[in-house]
RNA sequence: GGUGCCAUCGCCAAGUGGUAAGGCCGCAGCCUGCAAAGCUGCUAUCCCCAGUUCAAAUCUGGGUGGCACCUCCA
């Protein structure tokens, strides 16, 4: 398996540190709100990574974070007038059902800030005998960024000392306005925690080295973990952080492979508060099954940006609309085969940095052609068989058709309304078989009204939501 | 201002030195009572200019046009 690896910015062989086991860890989300579409990307890309990494036969030991420790969090608590514990658990929950509905399976690991200060305490004052970081005058804690020569190695930035700092109003008591908290020293009593250090709240790097120490380092090994993902915009200054602060306190480096995903835009434009035009997750899920979307962001490759527009997802919808019609075709048959040559490529197209759309194009042309023998011959067992060990295949590596195809297709249509379908279906068949056209296409008329479409086939008729 | 990324058919999108995958849309046909679905066929020389090479969408240089990060951010 091939990774592109975003700081050495080349596309490397994956080799795991331990043989047959990876430890990969994500930056997860602050729930301080619902998960918008960038978070479903981030998200998404890293489940796909564990399955094929798993296909590959590893082992993966995957942990992602729950950032419940952050000034938003506080401020939504403050405009709601609600506790903290509150606001952070609510949208913890709904973060783990939003992700659950586009198939994205748990991490092994979901370590939450507020349980692991401990191993970030310890950090901090490792980093302080080392003389690493340094306590101010009103005890804020930083770490001291001149003191790590390798600092800035993993964005390549260029240390600037010059105007650029300014525009940053930030505390006259770093010693370097490059230097990040570790620890803040807070008054108020909204959010603080106990520490050797006195009251307050650890800084926001802190988290992700701390946990990885915690619960995937092994201290033998040269890097703390295999492989350490998020989103594009983490690599500075958030990883580089996370990077020092792991080398300066430990003797190895953070991560061996990095791997960023690429922004989700919408209409051309970043998404953001500011601007405005953030798409959340439940937003798209009103409108499309979680699978049409998890497809729609999967079917571009992870590294690039992605522009979000509800044309490209009907048009993605139509393309997993395929795998479901296929299954359907094939619908209540037990049939296995061995691994075919299809699965194969597939996990080879996978393997070269997750190359979706060789991969999407395999698919298609596996389905074309089955659709095609299954035309001219319908009972070519052998054909049924491997189409459908074939279909098992994308539903575990990729999870795309993983639902009952009757019931995707019937995505946003309500009981009433299907009952009233099936009566209707039954009266146009009665009016067909009495070859009363023009009754039945009067009936069809009123059938598609409920939004779908119908499709007469020699197991009878069908509808789907359109 | 600094750093980096990108520009391929109407739209989405692979390919990164060997002569342009796939999907959507469109057109023609098969199938169908008619449809829908499915199937078959058809549709680009890769932003511009110059260079390297037997050979470039792919490498180099120069343009033009987008975008991202540099501040919390997936």
């Amino acid at each position: 398996m091939y990774i592109f690896d975003s700081v050495k910015k080349e596309k490397r062989e994956f080799i795991p540190l331990q043989e047959g086991k990876v430890t990969l860890y994500v930056c997860g989300p602050t729930v301080y709100d619902n998960a918008h579409l960038g978070h479903a990307k981030s998200a998404l890309v890293f489940d796909l990574l564990t399955r094929i990494l798993n296909a590959n036969g590893l082992n993966v030991v995957y942990a992602r974070n729950i950032t419940d420790i952050d000034d938003k969090i506080i401020k939504k608590a403050a405009v709601q007038n609600k506790d903290i514990k509150e606001i952070t658990e609510f949208y913890t929950n709904e973060f783990y059902k939003e992700m659950e509905s586009i198939g994205v399976a748990r991490p092994n690991i979901e370590p939450k800030a507020t349980e692991s200060l401990n191993a970030m305490f310890e950090m901090i004052q490792r980093l302080i005998d080392a003389g690493h970081a340094y306590t101010t005058q009103d005890g804020d804690i930083y770490f001291d960024t001149k003191s790590d020569s390798d600092y800035l190695t993993l964005s390549k930035r260029v240390q600037d000392e010059g105007d650029k700092q300014e525009r940053v109003k930030s505390s006259t008591l770093k010693k370097n306005p490059a230097d990040f908290a570790l620890w803040k020293s807070v008054k108020d009593d909204t959010l603080t925690f106990e520490s050797p250090f006195g009251s307050g709240r650890p800084g926001w790097h802190l988290e992700c080295s701390a946990m990885i120490e915690k619960h995937l380092a092994q201290p033998q090994l040269a890097f703390g973990v295999d492989i350490h993902g998020g989103g594009a915009d983490l690599l500075f200054p958030h990883h580089e952080n996370e990077a020092a602060q792991t080398r300066c306190s430990s003797n190895h480096e953070l991560a061996n492979y990095w791997m960023h995903n690429g922004f989700v835009n919408i209409n051309g434009e970043k998404m953001s508060k500011s601007l405005g035009n953030s798409f959340f997750l439940k937003d798209a899920l009103k409108e499309y099954d979680g699978e049409v979307v998890r497809f729609y962001l999967l079917s571009t490759h992870y590294r690039s940006n992605f522009n979000f527009n509800t044309e490209d997802l009907a048009t993605a919808k139509k393309r997993l609309d395929k795998i479901y019609r296929l299954k359907k075709r094939l619908f209540g048959l037990a049939l296995h085969s061995d691994t075919t040559e299809f699965q194969n490529n597939l996990l080879e197209a996978l393997n070269d940095d997750m190359n979706i759309s060789t991969a999407l194009a395999l698919i298609d042309e596996m389905i074309s052609n089955a659709n095609e023998i299954l035309d001219t011959a319908g009972k070519h067992k052998a054909l049924k068989k491997e189409t459908l060990s074939n279909l098992a295949y994308i539903e575990k590596i990729l999870g795309f058709g993983v639902k009952n195809p009757f019931e995707y297709f019937q995505f946003g249509i309500d009981e009433e309304a299907k009952s009233a379908i099936a009566t209707l279906i039954k009266q146009r068949n009665t009016a067909k078989e009495e070859k009363n056209f023009e009754e039945s296409d009067r009936l069809r008329e009123e059938i598609l009204s409920f939004g779908v479409t119908l499709m007469d086939t020699p197991s009878g008729t069908f509808w789907e939501k359109i």
